[in-house]
RNA sequence: GGGCGCAUAGCUCAGCUGGUUCAGAGCACCUGCCUUACAAGCAGGGGGUCCGCGGUUCGAACCCGUGUGCGCCCA
């Protein structure tokens, strides 16, 4: 037999057992007479590399792919990876900037050459990673929301709804991103609390004969550029200090336009001084009022954010600059009363990381009212669960108050908006130019266009107008509505994904699934937490507390690195990374290495006695309520507890106590039934172990047994539970509480383990011990044990339950050492017996608690009392 | 400003219907061991005002109220 290394090489290994998966086709998945269990990966961005978050997002997929595998269900695991149009285009622009290029100076179709180019070179990096993770998926099934069928089920998707009225277009206040140069979605708006400076500015009254103290109102206002745009001053119509103000007019300082001063209750009249500036076209709320009074708009920005000729002033200088130039030129007009420090939240890009600017634009709306209802009640139903539940509170409020969803972005890498429109500007909406003309004519008789003058909308749909098909179009179900796939896999089982896109993603998700299927899109949403850094803070490129994935896997080997991830993540909780639990994973695959070590190590006799039955019996019982334990776990998406239990099984019961008790002198041989137990035993671990670290399981199941070509774990039958007997557990329990006394006694008198020691027990239940003799006098390493029922001087005496151990240590026993520690013991007992004796004489409780309760609490007392005389029984000798 | 959630050992978290000797796990820590599978290890051990206050109950880490601190989402 070759020596094995004593730390396994988790490189080799882990390459040549992926390859070998692939070569065996273990992942592929077609439809069959099984039972499905289908995952569809969230898409990550085409152009992205794999980070932390992926990490902990596919290595729980793939445990629970893995795991469904082995019980026979016939698992899918869809991979691929999605256009993120505007982070990608983002991407290309820049890189485009680095060769000199700028995406002004190009066309439409150069620039997207350059794109694709650009996605065919480096996009899907990531799921060539995701394999070094042991990611189980099916990469046949590989799919880009930009390929060929999926960009058709989007135009499709887009035309029917716009069939049904459910997508029109419309003038709103949308948020720009003056640096993407595109409107962004309420959920890609990250707001921050910043510093900022509170202007008080002074307008005159126009209407005013004198010029006197009373003839001016003082604003205030964080953006004094936008004063520009001003097109009111809005008071509350109870704030007397403005009541005389009524039907006059303000002056614009600096351009002396003449605006009105309007009274609405929305003013709050305790900030600033109670007077408020309307721009309707640079603030969603003045909008509003905008509207309500009927207000000119006056939009002084461009798009880039600098400001345009109706501003009249400073045109062409970026809104920053503005803000500080004007604030001068304020003061020196006398318009500035004064200026405040103060802290406001200020909308950014999510993706530009440019200060949101709200702005009036032609955009395409999704109406969500109607559509949304469906996707709210099945999760409030739990028709779909959320992991955990503490999401539907915030799912159903999120659903209850949702806004049209603004779908169109003003870029060029992603699905482009079927809409033409003639020179006049009319619309229709149409899978290809000459289907759109078609459709023209018969919704315009009256007009004339042709194939050249039809012109299609410049804008392309926000990247989740794509993905929130992908359950669907991922089986083909809007190519073939019938199709043999998506009707087998879908709806899928679980969703793995983050909280943050709870709504723009899954909820959405959902919403298309009962448009388009009648039917969820999943039936469970395991919602992860946030990778964080051990102090907290959220892993970003910024801050460099990103650790890179493929560095730690290589350090700290796939199954190291999956199970680092898992130790402590309970669903929805943010996980606290810290390599110490990528090397606490590694530590233990290393363990489990020696343990095949030990046992590849022994030599097999053809007979040969033992005396394990006992032990074999214990751990059979043990083991079998481990699988109970891991079902529940499995059941209730505890991952991080089934891994734990696993952890504590493998590392405590197996590998310290049974390898313990059965493992032979060294040297000595063992007996075929222990090495066959013991091998099965290992067997059976490996295969609970198997979704979470695929290949040290699959390496070691091959190095314990010969296999024949069609054997591997990962496909191998996930052991089934059966029946145990708890009292077995129990007695074993007993034992090693025995077991690690007489450890612990030698332990504090500083005695050898090599020296054998004298134990005599004093139990009204010997046959435990008669049992589990041999067991005990191995692992504690002790004489044959002595019973009796009479006390031992010069012993330590321990208190096992009911039973009293005297152990001989040969060292003299400090009398008032015993004492002490026995008087404390008595006093522990006698407490606790008053507080049971409370209880159960207390009629209330009597009467109220249920029966099996109170024969509990009757238990616990004879318990208490019999050992409160053993104590005192032992304390009188003394 | 509106909504949701959290607070248990040094750290990360369990504690499922209020009732086991219920206060637990892993890591960290301390003591002793290079004991022929493993020092990436072995054996043993210590450690808590269950955030504060009030209430409900025979009984509260758990239910209710309130205060404090923190996090997230939305405006």
């Amino acid at each position: 037999m070759a020596e094995l290394p004593k730390i396994l090489d988790h490189i080799t290994i882990e390459e040549k057992w992926y390859k070998h998966w692939l070569d065996k086709k273990y992942f592929k998945s077609t439809p069959d007479e099984r039972e499905p269990y289908t995952i569809v990966i969230p898409p990550p961005n085409v152009t992205g590399v794999l980070h932390m978050g992926h990490m902990l997002n596919n290595t729980i997929q793939d445990v629970l792919i893995r795991k469904a595998r082995m019980q026979g269900k016939n698992a899918c695991w869809v991979p691929g990876t999605d256009h993120a149009s505007i982070a990608t285009e983002a991407k290309v622009v820049n890189l485009l900037k680095e060769r000199g290029i700028n995406k002004k100076d190009l066309s439409r179709e150069e620039f997207l050459k350059y794109a694709w180019e650009w996605k065919e070179k480096y996009g899907g990096i990531i799921l060539k990673q995701l394999e070094k993770l042991g990611a189980s998926c099916d990469w046949d099934r590989t799919r880009f929301t930009m390929e060929e069928d999926l960009s058709a089920a989007v135009i499709e998707v887009f035309i029917d709804l716009y069939k049904k009225g459910k997508i029109y277009r419309g003038v709103r206040m949308v948020n720009w991103d003056p640096k993407g140069l595109t409107a962004v979605s309420d959920e890609e708006v990250i707001h921050k609390e910043v510093n900022s400076k509170l202007y008080y500015v002074q307008y005159n009254i126009a209407d005013s004969a004198t010029s006197t103290a009373e003839d001016f109102i003082t604003i205030s206002t964080t953006r004094p550029e936008t004063i520009l745009g001003d097109t009111a001053i809005c008071v509350h119509p109870e704030d007397e200090r403005y009541a005389h103000l009524k039907g006059k007019h303000a002056i614009v300082p600096l351009i002396n336009r003449v605006i009105p001063i309007i009274f609405d209750e929305y003013v709050d009249k305790e900030f600033g001084t109670g007077a408020l500036k309307v721009t309707p076209a640079h603030d969603i709320n003045d909008y509003h009022l905008g509207i309500k009074h009927n207000l000119e708009v006056i939009d002084i920005l461009n798009d880039d954010g600098t400001l345009n000729e109706k501003a009249l002033l400073y045109i062409g200088e970026d809104r920053f600059t503005v803000r500080k130039k004007i604030a001068l030129e304020l003061e020196e007009k006398g318009n500035l009363i004064k200026v405040e420090e103060i802290k406001n939240k200020v909308g950014y890009s999510e993706r530009t990381d440019a200060v949101i600017e709200p702005k009036l634009s032609m955009q395409w709306f999704l109406k969500m009212d109607e559509l949304s209802k469906p996707a709210l009640q099945n999760v409030m139903n739990d028709n779909i669960r959320l992991i955990p539940d503490k999401f539907k509170n915030t799912y159903r409020h999120w659903m209850e108050n949702v806004h049209d969803w603004c779908i169109s972005r003003q870029l060029w890498w992603g699905h482009r908006i079927p809409a033409w429109y003639d020179e006049k500007g009319n619309v229709v909406v149409a899978k290809t130019r000459e289907e759109a003309l078609t459709v023209y004519q018969e919704k315009f008789p009256n007009l004339s266009a042709s194939l050249s003058t039809l012109k299609q909308d410049e804008d392309v749909l926000d990247t989740w107008f794509s993905s929130w098909l992908w359950p669907i179009a991922v089986f083909d179900g809007f190519k073939e509505p019938d199709g043999k796939d998506i009707n087998y896999y879908y709806p899928t089982n679980d969703l793995i994904t983050a909280p943050e896109i709870l709504f723009f993603w899954v909820a959405r998700m959902i919403i298309a699934g009962y448009e388009y299927r009648k039917e969820k899109p999943f039936s469970n949403v395991y919602l992860t937490g946030i990778v964080r850094d051990k102090q907290g803070r959220k892993m970003s490129k910024s801050l460099g507390n990103s650790p890179d994935p493929l560095d730690l896997i290589a350090k700290y080997s796939a199954d190291g690195v999956r199970t680092g991830m898992l130790f402590s993540s309970p669903a929805g909780n943010d996980l606290l990374f810290d390599e110490k639990l990528c090397e606490q994973g590694r530590n233990f695959t290393n363990k489990i290495w020696n343990a095949l070590r030990l046992i590849k190590g022994w030599e097999i006799t053809a007979e040969g006695e033992n005396n394990n039955e006992v032990i074999f019996i214990w751990f059979e019982n043990k083991l079998e309520l481990l699988k109970e334990n891991l079902e529940k776990s499995y059941k209730e998406y505890r991952l991080s507890e089934a891994l734990m239990d696993i952890y504590k099984f493998i590392w405590d019961d197996y590998c310290s106590w049974y390898l313990e008790f059965v493992k032979p002198p060294y040297g000595d041989p063992i007996d075929k039934q222990t090495y066959q137990k013991t091998i099965s035993y290992f067997e059976e671990l490996l295969k609970l172990l198997h979704p979470f670290m695929p290949f040290i399981s699959e390496e070691i199941f091959h190095q314990l047994k010969e296999r024949d070509e069609n054997t591997d774990i990962c496909i191998s039958a996930y052991p089934e539970t059966a029946l145990y007997n708890s009292e077995i557990i129990e007695e074993g329990e007993k034992i090693k509480a025995v077991i690690s006394a007489i450890r612990d006694t030698r332990n504090k008198n500083g005695l050898s383990p090599k020296q054998t020691l004298k134990v005599y027990i004093q139990t009204k239940n010997p046959s435990i011990y008669h049992k589990f003799a041999i067991a005990i006098q191995k692992m504690a390493n002790t004489h044959a044990l002595e019973y009796t029922d009479k006390d031992i001087n010069d012993a330590t005496s321990i208190l096992i339950q009911t039973d009293q151990l005297y152990i001989e240590t040969g060292i003299q026993v400090d009398i008032d050492t015993e004492k002490n520690k026995i008087l404390e013991e008595i006093e522990y007992y006698k407490g606790f017996i008053e507080s049971v004796e409370k209880k159960l004489n207390n009629e209330r409780f009597a009467q109220n608690a249920k029966p099996e309760i109170i024969a509990n609490e009757r238990k616990k007392l004879a318990d208490g009392q019999s050992k409160l005389n053993t104590l005192q029984h032992s304390l009188s000798k003394l």
